[in-house]
DNA sequence: ATGAAAGCGCTAACAA
DNA sequence: TTGTTAGCGCTTTCAT
């Protein structure tokens, strides 16, 4: 074994034949003689070649790196999307850069460095309406957004039916006979919040029930904030018989504040989230919540960017996942 | 703007200088006359000319990037280890990959790909000893794990000090007056479990108490290893008074069994996890724990990783962090 | 079926 | 201080 990496052309001068048969052999075109191609592979073999991903992407022009950039890494709604993408990428022969941009500054330093120095061939963008950031993002450049994107038509994005399961959760707990129900929002300028207090409201109001303003609190998906929020409802004048919290941890934040006053859920409070994270279960009651099924967003997102990069997909589309009731004992005794 | 990207070859000509003193100018050289590179600036601004960092990987032979794998990415631990190495990685003017990989053979295809084909400069790998997946790293190759390497002093390493963070942990449900401690562990393949069992053996010896193998219980890190842990030590003639599970999952899983058995905690019960996950502090009833900073373990693990490849530190290392504790209501009512 | 030549966009070494 | 000449390791014409 050389000290130096043996390039292509080591391999054509062992294997007596020009750089480019080497070239066509490690590529599988069929223009090789069996013959030719054997001693090509034998003089790889010996020398122990392995071609380099660099130039290749220098001549061609491709990176085969795929990035996806979120708020952060380690929420499990943000993590799992990521690792259904990242695996997907791998299916597909890309390999994907995750980062964590925490505000729009960030974000865009980010994007600038990824996509002017074209460091990959397309960008997955989670949250694209946390704050600015859908807007940095430059036009022409291979992009698929994760996360409601309902304002913005024009835009590729893979989300969870947000309406829906939000409609959905509102609905189970009519159906058990609440008729005053509060919710716990996610921050109000991110359309996921938005898309989900709809069909909250859509569903109260196709019941007939009324809308009653105060029992709307935003949080900020944290466990805190479903503390925060459960606080600020115990000093309303009654308290809801139940609550939709837009995500589990909220719902956690909530459940716990509430069992810390006394009350006994689900009979006095019934609690919903969504997401449905693994340790949902665990909680006490466990958790009835929407689940939703975040590794594979992660995978069509992916799909959809490497269709986009290969332009075999036409330009923008946008896909919804649905969500579907996980019943446990926050809402119901025979939940489970 | 040209509908292709313009070259430092388009900038020296719209400058009317040489594409080397365009390169100067982009790498800062001082050698540059200031009116030149007025003129430089000038051009790379009207071009829009952003360089390419396929092109300069290729001139250097390095690629600015560095991969880490872990089990999966979701894992609150994980995620945060990688969160840390990401941010620590960017601000060194590195990206960082970070890629799952299940099982040996996954993992061994995985580094074979990005190493072989020379992807990335260097690589983090996050337990390396859960199955074979440490032999299966190239010699000579910059390669930093995380988690507790113990058997091997030879590699570069950057872990929790499991040993110690057991210790204490034992220490203090010792120190509330338990005699009957039983232990939930990780695989015992992993050197951080049996680390974190010699440090919980340590403790016991040292106070004098009898050591019961009945009493110590194999898990998987999950909570519901957790909860059929508890269901096993359940089956025992007598229960231990308190549980020192090796993470904060597992140690919900057993809080929640118990809760269900009827147990009162920490009254009946005391269980201390590691790890302080943020979810902890809102568990029924909060739990007690080792705080450790996985974050800063994946910083170090970075800046130990980019010091290897530039060769400004020396072959091999093992920094160990501390863990410190986290007291609350799962070992003492008093907790908090 | 194979080879020769040119080029991807940059940097490094040397010359002027 | 600046320009010229070679690569980096591969792919893509175009010949043969």
């Amino acid at each position: 074994m050389p000290r130096t990496r043996s390039t292509i052309r080591d391999v054509a001068r062992e294997a007596g034949v020009s750089h480019q048969t080497v070239s066509r052999v490690i590529n599988e075109s069929a223009e090789v003689l069996p013959e030719t191609r054997a001693r090509v592979e034998a003089a790889i073999a010996s020398l122990g070649f392995r071609p380099s991903a660099i130039a290749r992407s220098m001549a061609h022009g491709r990176t085969n790196t795929l990035a996806c950039i979120a708020p952060n890494l380690t929420d499990y709604t943000l993590a799992s999307v990521i690792e259904g993408a990242e695996l997907e990428a791998r299916r597909l022969g890309y390999f994907l850069l995750s980062s964590s941009a925490n505000d729009a500054q960030d974000f865009h330093a980010l994007v600038d460095e990824l996509v002017g120095n074209r460091r990959v061939d397309g960008l997955i963008v989670i949250n694209p309406y946390i704050d600015a950031r859908y807007e940095s993002v430059p036009q022409n450049f291979p992009v698929v957004f994760v996360g409601a994107c309902s304002h913005d038509k024009s835009i590729c994005s893979v989300s969870l039916d947000d309406e829906r399961a939000a409609y959905d959760a509102t609905r189970h707990l009519i159906a058990l006979g609440h008729q005053r129900i509060a919710m716990v929002t996610g921050p109000v300028e991110e359309d996921c919040s938005r898309d989900r207090s709809d069909g909250y409201l859509r569903a109260l109001q196709e019941a007939g029930l009324p809308v009653e303003p105060a029992l709307t609190i935003e949080g900020d998906w944290s466990a805190t904030s479903g503390k925060d929020a459960m606080i600020a409802l115990a000093q309303g004048k009654h308290l809801p018989s139940a609550i939709f919290a837009q995500n589990d941890r909220m719902a956690l934040g909530v459940l716990h504040t509430a069992r810390d006053m006394g009350l006994r859920i689900p009979e006095q409070l019934a609690v919903i989230g969504v997401d449905d994270m693994p340790l949902s279960s665990y909680f006490d009651p466990p958790l009835t919540t929407m689940h939703q099924d975040m590794p594979q967003i992660g995978r069509e997102a992916t799909l959809m960017l490497v269709g986009t990069i290969n332009k075999t997909v036409e330009a923008c589309t946008q896909m919804k996942l649905s969500a579907h009731l996980i019943m446990r004992q926050s809402t119901s005794e025979g939940g489970n």
